[in-house]
DNA sequence: AAGAGGCCCTGATAGC
DNA sequence: TGCTATCAGGGCCTCT
């Protein structure tokens, strides 16, 4: 589900209301997510303190008292609960029941704070946690995560060298983690729109023009969606419940056979796949 | 090296 | 109504 916006906005909701809390206690009650979460990892986490919330492209990442991190990745359908006390999971001998508007299922992970729950939600189970004891293994961790659109690294001539000579299509480019970032399926489609950028232009034939393009509004449309509190298809909602509105201003994701909203362009929107993915684009200022 | 494809998993929706 | 097929905000692994 989430890209970097989306992580951002559960972020920002988490930041304040639980920095400086201790962890009560931990309750795992499905380790099977795409990695098995380890046997220690209640034990580990018990008593810490969580100083503060980062976040890195996609992951959440738990800085903790000892230095060192807990790492929280979405995957396709993870969303994260902040819930306070009277509100939260109660885990009895005889049965585990939550308040009406928690989630009946699939809440793999809680962590008990003082006056808090969070909540690890993921019906696809495609997301992960991982502990990490220190800064070096953190580093170790994201040694293979490209520039974020937001990091000066991403700029002209790094797009220019990377994107050189490579035969594959510009939109799996923007997909590839390893080249950029935090953009997903949902983002990469809308970037595009904007760049006015056939989605399967080979990455080789981008012009210098259009990568000063794609490095501007990477950025802007990842901004933009920030500050619309992300992208709400299916249920994503920030950590205290809050529906995001940057659906509404979707250009062509989820668009298909819809007319082109750039002003005096009368294409139609596109669907097709590439790589895997279902691939959104105007058949007229796209190309 | 670079690129293509399979796979992990559940739930919503479309079509019969 | 109930079945089956397809598709979803991702990313790792393997094979060529």
């Amino acid at each position: 589900m989430p890209e970097l916006p989306e992580v951002e906005v559960i972020k920002q909701s988490l930041d304040k209301k639980i920095k400086f809390q201790k962890i009560n206690k931990v309750l795992v009650r499905n380790r099977n997510l795409r990695f098995k979460v380890p046997k220690n990892f209640e034990f580990f986490l018990k008593n810490k303190k969580i100083n503060k919330i980062l976040r890195k492209s996609k992951y959440l990442i738990f800085h903790l008292n000892n230095n060192s991190f807990l790492i929280i990745h979405l995957g396709m359908s993870g969303t994260i609960h902040l819930v306070s006390k009277k509100n939260c999971y109660k885990n009895t001998n005889a049965s585990f029941y939550g308040s009406s508007n928690l989630p009946i299922k699939h809440s793999h992970i809680l962590i008990f704070l003082k006056k808090h729950q969070i909540i690890y939600n993921d019906p696809r189970r495609f997301g992960f946690v991982k502990i990490l004891k220190n800064k070096k293994n953190l580093e170790f961790f994201f040694r293979n995560l490209g520039p974020e659109p937001f990091n000066n690294k991403f700029k002209i001539i790094y797009l220019y060298n990377y994107l050189s000579g490579k035969k594959k299509n510009i939109k799996s480019f923007l997909l590839d983690q390893k080249f950029v970032s935090g953009i997903g399926n949902i983002y990469a489609n809308e970037i595009l729109f904007y760049c006015k950028i056939n989605p399967f232009k080979q990455a080789k034939n981008i012009t210098k023009m259009e990568i000063g393009k794609i490095k501007y509004f990477s950025k802007f449309i990842l901004n933009k969606a920030i500050k619309k509190g992300g992208s709400s298809i299916k249920n994503f909602k920030n950590a205290k419940g809050n529906k995001g509105n940057y659906q509404n201003e979707f250009k062509v994701y989820d668009r298909e056979n819809l007319n082109c909203l750039k002003k005096d362009c009368y294409g139609k929107i596109k669907k097709k796949i590439v790589s895997k993915r279902s691939t959104f684009f105007c058949n007229r200022c796209q190309n």
